[in-house]
DNA sequence: CAACACAAAGTAG
DNA sequence: CTACTTTGTGTTG
């Protein structure tokens, strides 16, 4: 039987990721406060590195706390001025 | 064991 | 004040 089970840390960063609504930003700390684990910032964009396979996640809603827009990787090539392309699309005033 | 899509406090100037 | 360094955290390679 396979066991289609992640991490529950990485399960609950994509699920606290996919909540955050159109237009809106949140931050690595937001995430990793709003799962529990509130200095595990950093373990978030990792978990977050791994799963952007596709849009089907809005990675690209999560910012750095001092406001900058942080990496974003997309097929294993970071691509920070892509994310801030679809924060701009969505009306993210930066 | 080393690196990483971060953060906050500490050190140096 | 700004810039660089160090420590904590959890997963991946």
């Amino acid at each position: 039987m396979g066991k289609y089970r992640m991490s529950e840390f990485r399960r609950s960063v994509l699920l606290a990721t996919l909540d955050i609504p159109e237009g809106e930003t949140r931050t690595y700390k937001e995430i990793a406060k709003k799962i529990g684990r509130p200095n595990a910032a950093r373990a978030v964009g990792t978990a977050l590195k791994n799963n952007p396979m596709a849009p089907t996640i809005p990675c690209h809603r999560v910012v750095r706390s001092d406001g900058s827009i942080g990496n974003y990787t997309h097929m294993g090539r970071n691509s920070p001025e892509k994310k801030r392309a679809l924060l701009k699309s969505e009306g993210v005033t930066l």
